[in-house]
DNA sequence: AATCATCGCAACCGCGAGCCC
DNA sequence: AGGGCTCGCGGTTGCGATGAT
């Protein structure tokens, strides 16, 4: 338990600059005086706290802690496994988007969504232990793969319009012997590291799956493909797309 | 039993967006 | 237009609980 902080400015009742904010854990005569608070003047506000109140806690802290943890809908208890598998499928989808994703269990905090990922899913993911925990992360894995794969047949209808654009600038400059190699200097703008093979599923649409040997790089890969649904066409959504095997 | 390592979670921090004056 | 304020978000830290040695 310390104290810390010095106040910005002025909140009230001889609260000067040289006052401090009250932080580190709660107790429950401040949960109290903040669930009063609550009921009586709504959400929001959460600077009036302090001056309404008496608690010696900043706007951010009472934000915080309601949502938290004092919040009535919260539900308690472990996350179960369909809340963990909508966890894994909206993480591939949108990301560290916690807020976001939290938004989708209700009851659920962005904040324990995201202690949750990081205890349970990265550092599995980063380093199995053992058998069983290396054939659930292959689950995972395969459940991931199978969805990006679902993404990445959509943005084939992209890459198509991508390959056409190509094909068009190829055209309007075939009189240059060296233009075979213009798609995969196009490529190599946007990753410059991409192999041969890579390049073929970039530009020819010829992929294959990587073998189990190189799983966990392609798990590892994955956390990158945030931003996996934007927009094919431009660069930033091929980089994401890519980014894997770069 | 003691010590050390790891886990799980609450809370803090910095930053940016949106709003209002 | 822009400066200040409030709020929300994502990343990080601190620390008690628990497990391993």
């Amino acid at each position: 338990m310390y104290w810390g902080g010095v106040m910005a400015g002025q909140i009230g009742h001889g609260m000067m600059e040289e006052d401090v904010w009250r932080k580190g854990p709660w107790t429950a005569e401040e949960d109290r005086l903040l669930i009063e608070y609550v009921r009586l003047h709504g959400e929001g506000r959460w600077n009036s706290v302090a001056r309404l109140t008496g608690l010696k806690r900043n706007g951010k802290s009472c934000r915080l802690r309601w949502v938290n943890y004092l919040r009535p809908d919260l539900k308690r208890g472990q996350i179960t496994p369909q809340e963990e598998n909508i966890i894994l499928e909206l993480h591939a989808r949108w990301g560290n988007r916690w807020s976001t994703i939290a938004r989708s269990l209700p009851g659920r905090t962005d904040n324990e969504i995201k202690n949750y990922w990081r205890t349970h899913f990265k550092k599995k993911a980063k380093r199995p232990s053992d058998a069983a925990e290396k054939a659930k992360n292959r689950i995972m894995r395969k459940q991931l793969f199978h969805h990006q794969q679902q993404l990445l047949n959509q943005q084939q209808q992209q890459q198509l319009q991508f390959n056409l654009d190509i094909s068009k600038f190829e055209e309007n400059n075939n009189r240059f012997p060296y233009i075979s190699q213009t798609r995969q200097e196009m490529l190599n703008n946007i990753c410059p590291n991409t192999t041969e093979e890579q390049g073929n599923f970039m530009l020819n649409g010829n992929y294959s799956v990587p073998d189990s040997s190189t799983d966990e790089n392609l798990w590892d890969g994955m956390w990158n493909l945030d931003d996996v649904q934007g927009n094919f066409s431009n660069k930033t959504g091929l980089y994401n797309l890519v980014a894997p095997y770069c």
